[in-house]
DNA sequence: ATGTCGAAGAATCTTCGA
């Protein structure tokens, strides 16, 4: 019996919980990851996520910014939420699954930071930031295969674009903060280092373009079609054995009000 | 490619972050 994961930034959970319901029912996911929830636990919206039959639910918010929840179909056990680079700021939550098909699989739910605009560690402290946390997470035991559980996903915003076919134009976005070759490098290796195998680009190999981002700042998103894969579904060996499929909504970003990220659903075969 | 979003505080705009 397969599960289906879903992994989403939102940009604000409260402003578009019903864009959440209309993709749930469209797709029906047995766990949706969400990032950019942008509220404090106590304002998140968690009895439209039940109506939505979410009755497990599992969040790490702070006012205002960031933010990241887990929603589940199936219950939701041993819950850890992470502070990285010495900072408390809402861009991570574990949990394991306690029952249904993938019962004992370990999920990790990352918003990467996303590193400001000027590519140089030295003078912008965002990126510098952004570079520290790759290295966290490269270091962290708990994300090297076979911790804990050998079924394990990782998923969310890693906010980086990590191969040439990854954007619209590799050289034209090479210096751009989410393209730079010191961000592709890192995280390349914080993949390698765990063992993490990238679903999306195993079933789907380079040159085909593969885009989960469109910027609101274009004129017309579709047209210009200058995208970015900046949200991503990593596998531990053991679950990519049986990965099936993986779709991306991208139908989504033409909706009223949409956010500027699409969902991405992985199936897996347990 | 410097445009468009969203949250929040003070206010119907500004600032910050993306």
């Amino acid at each position: 019996m397969p599960l289906t994961i879903a992994t989403w930034n939102i940009n604000s959970v409260r402003l578009r919980i019903d864009t959440v319901a209309r993709f749930v029912e469209a797709y029906r996911p047995d766990v949706l990851c969400l990032q950019e929830t942008k509220c404090m636990d106590g304002q998140f919206p968690l009895a439209d996520v039940k109506r939505m039959g979410f009755d497990h639910v599992a969040i790490h918010g702070q006012k205002g910014y960031h933010g990241v929840a887990v929603l589940s179909r199936y219950g939701l056990a041993e819950v850890d939420r992470k502070g990285f680079v010495g900072k408390q700021d809402a861009r991570h939550i574990a949990v394991s699954l306690a029952d249904g098909p993938a019962a004992g699989t370990r999920i990790h739910n990352f918003y990467v930071p996303a590193g400001g605009d000027e590519p140089d560690p030295a003078i912008n402290e965002k990126f510098a930031h952004k570079l520290g946390f790759l290295d966290e997470m490269e270091a962290w035991e708990a994300l090297r295969v076979g911790a804990g559980s050998s079924k394990a996903v990782l998923v969310g915003d890693l906010n980086i674009a990590p191969f040439e076919h990854d954007v619209w134009s590799s050289r034209q976005l090479r210096n751009v903060v989410s393209h730079t070759p010191v961000e592709r490098q890192r995280l390349t290796e914080v993949a390698k280092a765990g063992g993490w195998v990238d679903m999306m680009r195993e079933l789907t190999p380079e040159p085909e373009k593969l885009y989960t981002w469109w910027s609101y700042r274009a004129a017309d998103w579709a047209a210009a079609n200058k995208g970015r894969r900046l949200d991503h579904i990593w596998l531990s060996p053991a679950l990519a054995a049986g990965m099936g499929g993986f779709q991306i909504a991208k139908e989504t970003r033409g909706w009223d009000k949409p956010s500027d990220h699409v969902p991405v659903i992985a199936t897996l075969n347990l």
